[in-house]
DNA sequence: CCTCTATGTGACCACCCAGTCATATCTGCA
DNA sequence: TGCAGATATGACTGGGTGGTCACATAGAGG
């Protein structure tokens, strides 16, 4: 967490430091990431940092979570779409690709926290990964009970799949994927795993 | 590529070096690597290094190369499995899951090769990436022209969900990914790609 | 005007890194 | 034995990093 100090800001220079800190942090994983440079940019000095911030741990998380907010403010309305599972996934990974292009600079730092290492960091995010992952399984459980999901197929695997082109899509958001793409690649998971009536497997 | 002085060494304080130099880039991207802890380990001067490598990324580009030369003995049987893409597939994954069973260290070299960032990595990188990206879309096109993957589906679409998924399970082989596993996640892929007769889209 | 507190500063520290080079040692040959 | 070329060495350089601290400044209240 900042220290009160930071909060005291006026509020453009507060900006200025979370801009630099959103592009310094965007382009870099946390431990590529220079505080030094950081600084230089935001024209101020590195003890100041240190007035606002703990660490460089302190910040990065700051502004880690300035980005999951504001990607929150986006995706949760996919939980109020109704229909089934594939509804609400496309909706889901909709949302993620408005805010990774109206939001780039946060959308840089939201995929590159996965990537970063050093102090407590690994554990954090394997804990965050476990979480999330727990949640789009009983997810996925509820919607291969109900018989919307071939039930025949392994649970794991599915969950694998989905996980790995979940992360190759939001990866690549704005360059590769765009929104007619999505759909693309959503219908090849979609018609791998929708239950098929008669045709045995 | 290393200096004639390295090839003259004793093969086991050769071997050596390579082991070193093996475990430090398989437990870090080439970055993070560290050059003195290597020649640390190994017993042997900083300096010598420079006898035997031109530079750092010398070093790890015929440490890399050592690693994938390991596997293709292994990956290039699939090639030669008579079948669909399916059964061909299928045989690269399980040779490429051999091959990380049977030399983890190897294993892990190759796996954060990917990973790696810096000097003129970053381009080499992207040019294997296309390579073989290249060499995958025409297999596939071959498939999907003679029927046997669905011709409705975008060839890049699939493209892109093979990738993604191909990349997780080779990332988890040992961990999460076994034999049986492995079958399971092709499978997920399979029975959405196999063109189906008569049942509409 | 003085004082007290909050804030700003940048030289500085300890650490780690890749890469260099003068020097020392070894080895094989004459 | 003596010489020459090949090989080994590790202190050293320059550059980067996160983090610290004694000091400077600013502003508010008496």
């Amino acid at each position: 967490m900042p220290k009160p100090t930071f909060f005291n800001l006026p509020p453009e220079k507060r900006e200025a430091i979370e801009a630099q800190a959103i592009r310094e942090f965007g382009e870099n994983t946390f431990e590529r990431a220079s505080l030094s440079k950081i600084v230089e940019n935001c024209g101020i000095a590195k003890g100041s940092m240190y007035q606002y911030f703990e660490d460089k741990l302190d910040l990065y998380l700051y502004i880690v979570e300035l980005a999951y907010a504001e990607k929150r403010r986006y995706v949760e309305r996919a939980y109020a779409v109704p229909g089934d599972i594939f509804q609400v996934l496309e909706a889901y990974y909709r949302e993620s690709l408005r805010f990774a292009l109206e939001h780039p600079a946060l959308h840089k730092v939201a995929n590159k926290f996965w990537e970063s290492r050093g102090q407590h960091l690994d554990k954090t995010i394997d804990q965050v990964r476990a979480s999330r992952a727990s949640d789009f399984r009983a997810f996925l459980q509820d919607a291969m009970e109900s018989g919307v999901v071939n039930g025949e197929l392994d649970p794991e695997a599915v969950f694998f799949v989905y996980h790995a082109v979940g992360k190759a899509l939001i990866d690549q958001f704005g360059e590769k994927v765009d929104s007619t793409f999505l759909c693309c690649v959503l219908d090849v998971l979609k018609y791998g795993l929708r239950a098929r009536k008669g045709e045995p497997l």
